[in-house]
DNA sequence: ACCCGACCTGCTAT
DNA sequence: AATAGCAGGTCGG
């Protein structure tokens, strides 16, 4: 029934990814279960349903503009249209769309494979590296059986700086909710599916704009509109979204602490930016998970630390990449992944079969 | 160099 | 039913 879509598939193992955790562990917040086992998001400025079975991963592409023709008639209340004139950053950042136009219905299958490819970093030999980092550290080798296929994704500069500034003092669900916000505001329409429209996360200049920060708090992003906002006006002067992506040519400490210049990024999202989009795979973002991690199986003896002080961030990091090398920040997001709550299903320990046998006591 | 309180919001546990 | 506690922190003092 809907609107032609165009498939490819290619060969990849759940060893060495898995989308329903790498997509849904706080990497990227853009990405959402329509039906079991399937995921809609946007990559390169297109929207994609993705899906896998044991061998293979199956790439659903949607055409551009609207799904059903007749549809058309919505009062869009902002008129960004002027956000249309350049193609997605991640795009433009990649090899795969050099010279891509948006106006093309659809990406070719060559095109698509070299995307995926430098999306989800498929170089990486995750199986591989699973078993060095399981042979470097008896806890991960015991921990990451359950959460296989756990993947850094390569994503774009702007969306991650700005969804990170969303992330502070936050919780996974309320993050995602602002970054919809933010594109359904700021952002402009990609392509609607199944009758819901996608939109482009904003461009820098669309956050610069003055009344930026009113709006965002009338729109329950609390005191981190007037960190959007400023970061937004920051950047364009430091040379505008250019100035960002050029950050990945510097080296991890510098591109590190260019970024913490900006309001509202500190060392922990700096990190997370370094290490999302920047290419600095061995950066650690030190937050209360990975505190609690670090000292519940790792280094105890900061069991006493009130707060997670500069140096006693820089220990826990230097320790994660004493310990895992140069991926340290692969390891490091497995480790995060199994501590999440949300992820508890995926251990199928003795506490299932406990919770089991009381259902059956009930019974 | 370190520590502290304040900061928006909404879900959870008690 | 109300309220403290917490969530992938950061800033200014």
């Amino acid at each position: 029934m809907t609107a032609s879509s165009k498939l490819f598939k290619f060969a990849c193992r759940k060893s060495e990814l898995r989308l329903d955790i790498t997509l849904q562990c706080g990497q990227s917040f853009r990405w959402r279960e329509v039906n079991p086992g399937e995921w809609r998001g946007m990559i390169g400025n297109r929207v994609w349903t993705l899906s896998q079975d044991d061998s293979h991963v199956i790439c659903q592409q949607h055409p551009l503009g609207q799904d059903s023709p007749t549809s058309q008639g919505g009062k869009s209340k902002r008129t960004n249209s002027k956000n249309n004139s350049r193609s997605h950053p991640a795009a433009s950042r990649t090899k795969a769309n050099e010279g891509e136009k948006n106006t093309e219905t659809f990406l070719s299958d060559e095109k698509t494979e070299v995307l995926m490819n430098d999306y989800f970093q498929l170089d990486v030999p995750l199986g591989k590296m699973y078993a060095l980092w399981s042979k470097a550290d008896k806890n991960f080798a015991s921990v990451s059986p359950q959460f296989p296929g756990v993947r850094m994704l390569n994503q774009d500069p702007v969306e991650n700086v700005f969804s990170f500034i969303c992330s502070s003092n936050n919780n996974i669900q309320r993050i995602t909710m602002l970054v919809d916000r933010l594109c359904k505001l700021y952002g402009s329409p990609v392509a609607t599916v199944d009758g819901t429209t996608w939109n482009s996360f904003p461009r820098v200049t669309s956050l610069a704009e003055s009344g930026v920060e009113e709006t965002l708090r009338e729109h329950g992003f609390g005191y981190r509109a007037k960190f959007i906002s400023k970061s937004a006006q920051m950047i364009q002067e430091k040379g505008g979204e250019e100035w960002l992506f050029n950050l990945r040519t510097l080296p991890y400490e510098e591109c590190h602490a260019q970024l913490v210049t900006l309001n509202g990024i500190g060392a922990k999202v700096s990190d997370c930016i370094c290490l999302m989009s920047m290419g600095h795979l061995g950066a650690i973002p030190v937050d209360t998970h990975v505190f609690q991690i670090a000292v519940r199986d790792y280094l105890p003896h900061l069991r006493s630390c009130k707060t997670v002080t500069d140096k006693v961030y820089k220990e826990i990091a230097n320790h994660f990449r004493q310990v895992f090398g140069e991926y340290a920040g692969w390891a490091h997001s497995v480790l995060f992944s199994a501590d999440l709550k949300k992820f508890d299903g995926l251990k199928n320990d003795e506490s299932e079969e406990k919770n089991q046998k009381r259902k059956k006591k009930k019974c």
